[in-house]
RNA sequence: GGAGAGGUGGCUGAGUGGUCGAAAGCGCCGCACUCGAAAUGCGGUGAGUCCGAGAGGGCUCCGGGGGUUCGAAUCCCUCCCUCUCCGCCA
């Protein structure tokens, strides 16, 4: 959500900020919507302080022993005038409220213009793409070769399409991914590592964002009440966990860990990476959280994004930061960075992280909030997210990168301790 | 699933229709006393929102929603959550 305060009081600015993200707001709407807004609050809020004054006239009254129903007949009409008020305010506030809560955040000034991915911009890379004499197979076929340790027939008989098993030993190199990428960051950078639940209710997704507008993305419990839904990324659990909270100056930044499925339907990417486990309902991903001042959080933005690197640096696999533009963020981001890891089997750089801040966006819908030190008041803190990485990505370029001529892989040094000190996965 | 008890401010905890946003205690902040600290005394100390240049003022909030009433933390309905006992269960 954006500032109450500045949308009401420069409209248009926002519409021209939003518009470096491609999207269109009516400020003159929202306008007059606003304008009925304040002269419907402040005459209900007159009738509420009229009623207010005489029902204390008339219990003081009482309490004197003095006659109450003149009083009485004074107040008669009334509470219809303020039922009349207030179910006007209600409507023109729910209107305000669904546009606030379908606006997206606002671009920080750094953010590059454009529509789509093809106006991102390359930050850095790291690493050099490995060249093999021989042709670089894909992880399917890897996958195949390595006693079954990938199976999508499996996958589609269970669940049907975007959905894989694992075997054995790929089976085990994920897992091993995951807690060596918890490990680092507990260990290492002083994330909390946290275990969340993987439904949430929709004040949850409410508050990261995801809802009311993205609804047919995610998957929903039928037959709950209330109604829950899988969690798209453990982002929303974590980022929740602050949420109607105030969090002391002292306390910040906050960080959390977490490992958990990610489940999504993927609505609208029908055909689009329908071959491996590119894009699957359900992957893995260790998620960084953190909660700061606002005035620290770019600086932890840096902070997240080299944290996610790490574990590609630390996997010798090589990669590219890019700087999403305007277009190409999601919803709840002022900036985001994406990392790219190389894939051979594809022969470029796919997505394996996305590391963003939302600045007082996702914590103003949420009440999460800090206390100004100096003004001792509570204020919206910022949050910021990250993946650190796709657990079932960084399998595929593991993969990948470190297949052999006899397809054979290789597993990475810092993986060889979670593998029981394997050094290869063999067909 | 069955039976019962509860949900009040940072915490403990009073409050069963009328100046109650809420006693008291703890905690916290300020001041006084002190060389300093402790103890003590005095004062202050919830959040949201609106109007206003400001001073200031209004409104809302006692788990959520709805209702009764001139007036609800208090009464009614409903949902959620917590605790205790029984059953079941990883």
């Amino acid at each position: 959500m954006l500032d109450q305060k500045t949308l009401r009081q420069n409209p248009d600015a926002v519409a021209e900020q939003l518009a470096r993200r491609g999207h269109v707001f009516d400020a003159e709407h929202y306008a007059r919507l606003e304008a009925q807004r304040r002269e419907l609050q402040s005459r209900t809020e007159s009738l509420q302080h009229e009623r207010n004054a005489q029902s204390r006239a008339i219990g003081q009254a009482k309490q004197a022993g003095e006659p109450v129903q003149p009083l009485l007949d004074a107040v008669a009409d009334l509470g219809e005038a303020l039922k009349a008020a207030q179910s006007e305010l209600e409507t023109v506030q729910t209107a305000l409220r669904t546009i606030q809560l379908g606006l997206p955040n606002l671009p920080h000034d750094s953010v590059p213009p454009g529509h789509d991915e093809a106006d991102n911009i390359e930050v850095r890379t790291w690493g050099t793409p490995p060249s093999f004499d021989f042709d670089a197979r894909d992880h399917v076929e890897l996958g195949e070769a390595l006693g079954g340790g990938l199976d999508f027939a499996a996958g589609a008989k269970l669940s049907g399409a975007r959905f894989v098993v694992m075997r054995g030993g790929v089976a085990r190199l994920h897992r091993a991914l995951a807690q060596y990428m918890l490990d680092v960051h507990t260990e290492q950078h002083g994330y909390h590592e946290t275990y969340v639940p993987y439904l949430v209710g929709e004040e949850a997704l409410i508050g990261t964002g995801q809802l009311p507008k993205f609804d047919e993305d995610l998957f929903a419990i039928a037959g709950f009440e209330p109604p829950l839904r899988l969690i798209p990324t453990a982002e929303v659990p974590l980022a929740n966990l602050a949420a109607g909270e105030i969090i002391e100056a002292d306390q910040l930044p906050v960080g959390y860990v977490c490992h958990s499925p990610c489940f999504r339907s993927e609505a609208g990417s029908y055909g689009r990476d329908t071959r491996g486990m590119i894009r699957q309902h359900q992957f893995d991903k260790v998620e960084l959280v953190q909660l700061t001042r606002p005035d620290d959080s770019y600086a932890a933005l840096e902070r997240l994004t080299r944290h996610a690197e790490i574990i590609l640096q630390q996997l010798a696999l090589p990669y590219r930061v890019v700087t999403l533009c305007g277009g190409d963020m999601g919803f709840a981001a002022a900036k985001t960075y994406d990392i790219e890891v190389w894939l051979p089997g594809q022969a470029s750089y796919r997505e394996i992280s996305s590391c963003s801040n939302t600045e007082a966006f996702q914590a103003r819908r949420m009440q999460a909030r800090w206390r100004h030190p100096e003004t001792g008041r509570p204020e919206p803190l910022h949050t910021l997210n990250g993946s650190a990485l796709a657990v079932g990505r960084c399998l595929v370029a593991v993969l990948e990168n470190y297949q052999q001529a006899d397809g054979r892989v290789r597993i990475p040094a810092v993986l060889q301790p979670y593998m029981g000190g394997r050094e290869w996965l063999t067909p």
